[in-house]
DNA sequence: AAAATAACCAACCGCCGACAC
DNA sequence: CGTGTCGGCGGTTGGTTATTT
């Protein structure tokens, strides 16, 4: 029945609809988003509601246009990621991966001059397990993170994937065949590596450009 | 002032991996 | 094992707003 036909709505979401997610989320807490229609009655389906939470209605979303400061994070990780919106908008505080994407899609990009579809090889391969996904949202913030994000939104969390992540995927295979360490292929090295630090210069001179080696490091732990 | 065009961005879609049964 | 469900991700769409003609 619910699955079916026109059951659930679609399209731009109502202030109403959002009070009625509000207060689930607040009695309920987050996550079980397919059950929000049974028990709220609202008509959004689990993926909807979800959706126009962490985008939206979240209180660590951040409003407003972006700054200097987040577009040149935002270009900097995109030049090591390539179009890794979450892990992007995981290191932008208060950023969601919808956010960074329509803003490189509608500014960065053109202001780079880079034609779409361009960085989907990069990382495309990456896996990233299970576990950081489920910490991602816990990362600290500190670096980068702008002061207009409360504090109390910044849940600390030594958690750092690396290190005892042997068995990210992600590199497949590194494509050794054809490694000539580019950026991305470096950063797929990097990721798959079970090294503690392996910074190659590359790497870090693609990404670190303006910053200090050892904040960065320190910060970000995938 | 009106029409056409461009820009923006919220939301949808399809796919995938993890997990429970 | 296979199957179904769920949450999550990246690409894309389409409605709205702004700008240009």
């Amino acid at each position: 029945m619910e699955k079916g036909g026109n059951y659930y709505k679609k399209g731009l979401w109502t202030e109403e609809e959002d009070k009625i997610l509000m207060e689930y989320i607040t009695n309920h807490g987050k996550g079980k988003w397919s059950r929000i229609a049974r028990i709220t009655g609202l008509k959004r389906c689990g993926k909807s509601c979800r959706l126009r939470w962490m985008n939206y209605l979240s209180p660590n979303v951040k409003k407003g246009d972006f700054s200097e400061e987040e577009e040149d994070l935002i270009i900097r990780l995109h030049k090591l990621l390539g179009n890794r919106w979450s892990l992007i908008a995981g290191r932008v505080p208060g950023r969601t991966d919808n956010q960074v994407k329509n803003h490189w899609n509608t500014h960065l990009s053109k202001k780079l001059g880079v034609k779409k579809r361009q960085h989907k090889a990069g990382l495309s391969s990456l896996k990233v397990p299970r576990e950081y996904k489920q910490e991602r949202e816990t990362l600290p913030l500190g670096l980068f993170s702008n002061p207009k994000v409360p504090s109390s939104d910044k849940k600390g969390v030594n958690a750092s994937p690396i290190g005892n992540h042997g068995s990210w995927t992600a590199v497949e295979d590194f494509d050794a065949r054809h490694a000539d360490f580019n950026e991305t292929s470096v950063c797929s090295y990097w990721f798959s590596s079970d090294n503690s630090s392996p910074s190659p210069t590359s790497f870090m001179d693609v990404f670190l450009d303006g910053y200090s080696p050892d904040v960065i490091w320190n910060d970000l732990k995938f």
